[in-house]
DNA sequence: CGCCGATTTGATCGTGGTCAACAATAGTGG
DNA sequence: CCACTATTGTTGACCACGATCAAATCGGCG
């Protein structure tokens, strides 16, 4: 009896390329851990000794400079994999956003794993290659769109990815309400720009009708076209 | 007898992974191609349809705003990997940067032989972890870096990527002088600069004794840790 | 030599950063 | 449940960096 029997993300994770037996193996060099907000997981520069898979909750992937500023690099949300396989240090720190909880690998028990399951590689490989095109869209939006349209760009972004957190309804499309996992100062983080252009953004936004802000962190899209026309 | 016998990259390009027999199998599926400085190969949308090996030569891909904003998402050298295997859509065009010869494969082809050798895999594997990486290092920059720190960090990474592309002497380390395989708009498009930006930290740091311009291309490297410092 | 594209240089302007004050919300303990 | 505090978010004033527009200069090539 393994813990991945019970587990919500076994068959969205890599871990859906394995039967059952190959599950228990897997189980067996893996362990659960709960990470509560603003937990570090891993740290810039830390040799690459863990991998993992998010079972539940939101985590950050970040790099900064020595004096500083940070950049929010990555996003990353149950199913999706964690850490830097085959290699020797990981280039940015993991901590999470929200309580989370997360399924653990010393980085040379599953480096060994994957090498004898050529379906776990494929898995990470698609989901690396996604990874790697989303993280590629995100660069134009960094260096070239202004702060108007990154704003509009984020909230569109979060109006598509938060459909499976909010489980409840099986229809399709994007919300056009949801509760934002993150602060001000995270958004800015992910946008590159400062918490105070965030918040006149949205402020304004608002102003315009085309969004609703019933709380700090709930947004209510009112407009959605608009917000598509002004995403650039 | 085939290509593969005498090409360059046979040891450094993801084929390494493969013996003799596999690599005529690859052969028979691949066939090579020339391009021209400016030549398209993937524009960004199509259908994914083709990946390739990089011979020689060098490439970028770029993904553009409708207004035409550009912005060169990565720049891949001989022995990179070109496309998106296993999707359906590629989310960035590729444009030979120099004359380019590529080993091109169609995506069906390719995709089939890949799941029938998971050395091959695997090194893709480790090949697009590792773009990713260097891909969210360079969101850093992007997002949060001036203008001075980000010609310094550019400067500083052509001097070590250029080192294999002039195999001249086994010496370790950076290059001190080499020629730029861009034009300033391209420089700019990189890092989400204008030309004049460029132009004129350029300029700033030869009047500063930091770097020689012998000719436009060239970059002559007089105090690096200057340049170090100077990048952030 | 003269032409054309690439680059440099200069002048001006606007976006978004910075600094500072204020408001709202969440959290804590009486 | 409310007062009090700490944290987070909003708003305003000002300024700097880099964009934009324009002109001059360089360099390669016929």
């Amino acid at each position: 009896m393994s813990y991945c029997d019970t587990c919500v993300v076994r068959n969205r994770a890599i871990c859906a390329a394995l039967d059952n037996n190959e599950i228990n193996a897997l189980n067996g060099i893996g362990r659960r851990k709960t990470l509560a907000a603003g937990d570090p997981l891993i740290w810039e520069g830390d040799d690459s000794t863990l991998v993992a898979n998010v079972i539940d909750g939101i985590l950050k992937l970040t790099n900064s400079t020595e004096d500083g500023r940070e950049q929010i690099v990555g996003v990353v949300y149950p199913a999706d994999f964690i850490g830097r396989p085959f290699g020797k240090t990981t280039s940015h720190s993991v901590t999470a956003l929200t309580d989370a909880k997360v399924c653990l690998f010393a980085r040379s028990d599953f480096d060994r794993f994957a090498h004898e399951h050529p379906q776990l590689e494929h898995k990470l490989l698609k989901r690396t290659l996604d990874e790697l095109d989303r993280t590629r869209s995100w660069m134009l939006l960094l260096a070239r769109k202004s702060a108007e349209e990154k704003v509009a760009t984020f909230l569109l972004d979060m109006s598509e990815r938060l459909v499976d957190a909010t489980c409840a309804a099986p229809h399709d499309g994007p919300l056009d309400e949801f509760d934002l996992p993150f602060s001000r100062q995270q958004i800015g983080d992910i946008l590159g720009v400062t918490i105070e252009t965030v918040s006149r953004q949205m402020t304004r936004l608002k102003r315009d009708g085309i969004l609703d802000l019933p709380t700090r962190r709930t947004v209510r899209i009112l407009d959605r076209q608009a917000l598509v026309d002004m995403a650039g």
